[in-house]
DNA sequence: TTTTGATTTGCAACCGGTTGCAATGCTTTA
DNA sequence: TAAAGCATTGCAACCGGTTGCAAATCAAAA
């Protein structure tokens, strides 16, 4: 019933050696063997058999794509760009669902057994440890919006998220907000400690501290609705910063809620640029992060790291833009 | 540098069968055995070859799951569904994005390829000759949110969306809405032809007609808003049923914006109860399908077709439920 | 102690490809 | 026409597992 290798050498009465090269890119084939062969495959409906050949040349061409935020709708765009780039360079893309167990030990089992030629964990949400543990197990990882690390263990393709709550200070202070305010994602996500960092660092700078810091149990509307009417309760904040926009829709929604005249009386800004701030009931100014560049420069990486997977760790860090929309005020 | 079962027999003084034995689920192992591999496999580092196993079995436990809709942010979560149940039972999706190409016919040959054991297409705007192409490569098929068919080709795990178009049609006249709309998704996807089908001739028996019937062009919020300014120009509509709630809160935004008021002028309902429609911005009432079941449904049935490939064609269909909220008066 | 039957084990062939190497065929140059 | 050089071909071993079959082992029954 399954067509073999081994089948069409026999129809097109040639080595089977001869059919491995006619579907081997730069073997060496006569045109009039290759021709036989394609005419044989042809009439057979022969399709060659990749596990086959991975298991002969150590090769998969399969990618683990490891991913724990199924819930931020800002990563519908992150798996569409990595499955499309994948696609164009021939690699598949084998998803891992981190989000039940957050222990990589299993999905290090799994994709080892696989023998999959690369890891791409893409999270900014996951312990630095867990791309070490995929590192560790011999496979070539790069960690998509990882932390920065001035000498990585681990490629990082991402954001430097400290300048990024640099530049949420200074856009806040520029435009004459006094009493800022951080409403982050979760607290022990190194995405978000960093921005807090960059944050307070930059209101150093100008004498100044965060008038309150609050953070959202997850990066959710309702969490970040809830967030902002802890943070409103106790402190009295002129400008915030959130940690996602989807965070920032939440704060957003609580503090019209609440009577606050955004932009005027309250500045707020997000993070990430999904597609619903930009919807009229929101207009929500936020910074964006260039997902397609970050995604395509990964990608170009793992190509990389299938010739050489002993490249050493190298950071790709881009940069960030305001969108403004009508949640600021205008510069003065 | 590779540990193979041959250097785990070696060392735990064994054959090699033994050792491929006590990775076996049921093989005829003692004890004993078993133990001195384990011991063995454990100091080497030893992790069994997937792909070798598939070779010789040609069982590779992977399903091709292909999708074409990375914009839905309800599709967030039948990603997160699909890939936490097919890892539950060790199952593995190899992911494939059908948006640049609908041609499946490039998809069909490689899941061939990696004689991945089944596939889940999951689109309600895909062609059913899309799922069909997976089948007559003799791969066994399941095609999630598919079309309904009474004598299918291809097993089907989802919703009777003429029921849902005929629902929606009773929901707006038992609210005494009069003149009745139908802004659709897209008009070549088969879920938008059923659902308008069940609308209308749930009208028919009411002795009416839809008002005006428009489409979107894709599924998202700028397409909803653009086609209900197009509809509001040329009719006069009081009850619409929108083909999906991303394009339903676009609707709604422009409905709001023209000065409408929802729900007494005018009552909306969407289509898939995603997650901004609960927002404080919306209220959204609209049609939920049981996602979760459905997903779980599916992943039963690809499990099934394992055991039995040859199974016929069945069709799984969930009721929808509607979800109140503030875009529809209330009964009288 | 011998026989019987069930369990456990190892041998060797097989899954469907790839590839180094030596042999063959062909063209080019002297 | 013979020798040299290159492209093409086939052989056979290998990738890392699984599995049918027969032999070996073991415990229980006679």
């Amino acid at each position: 019933m399954i067509i073999t290798l081994a089948d069409v050498a026999k129809r097109a009465g040639v080595s089977r050696s001869a059919v491995s090269r006619t579907y081997t890119e730069g073997a060496s084939v006569s045109d009039k063997t290759r021709s036989k062969v394609m005419k044989a495959a042809k009439e057979l409906g022969y399709t060659p058999n990749i596990i086959a050949r991975s298991l002969a040349t150590s090769r998969t061409q399969l990618i683990g794509l490891v991913i724990n935020n199924f819930h931020n709708p800002a990563f519908l765009e992150v798996l569409d760009q990595f499955t499309r780039l994948l696609q164009n360079r021939n690699l598949r893309p084998l998803l891992v669902n981190l989000s039940d167990n957050p222990d990589p030990a299993d999905s290090v089992e799994m994709l080892r057994q696989y023998r999959v030629d690369a890891v791409i964990v893409a999270s900014s949400t996951l312990p630095p440890a867990c791309a070490a543990a995929f590192k560790q197990a011999g496979l070539p990882v790069v960690n998509v919006f990882g932390r920065y690390n001035p000498s990585p263990d681990v490629h990082v393709v991402g954001i430097d998220n400290r300048h990024a709550g640099s530049m949420a200070a200074e856009i806040l202070l520029a435009r004459r907000y006094k009493s800022l305010g951080f409403l982050g994602g979760p607290e022990k996500a190194t995405s978000t400690q960093d921005r807090l960092r960059g944050f307070t660092d930059t209101l150093k700078t100008a004498n100044l501290k965060p008038t309150a810091v609050v953070y959202a149990e997850h990066y959710s509307y309702d969490a970040g609705y809830k967030a902002m009417h802890k943070l409103m309760r106790n402190k009295r904040v002129d400008g915030l910063f959130c940690g996602d926009d989807v965070i920032g829709l939440g704060a957003l929604s609580a503090a019209r809620e609440a009577g606050v005249c955004v932009p005027d009386e309250m500045g707020i800004m997000g993070f990430n640029n999904m597609e619903m701030s930009a919807w009229h009931a929101f207009e929500l100014s936020t910074i964006s992060q260039p997902i397609a560049d970050i995604c395509g420069s990964a990608v170009d990486l793992v190509g990389s790291l299938l010739e050489n997977p002993e490249r050493s760790a190298e950071t790709r860090l881009f940069p960030c833009a305001l969108v403004e929309r009508s949640t600021l005020r205008g510069m003065p």
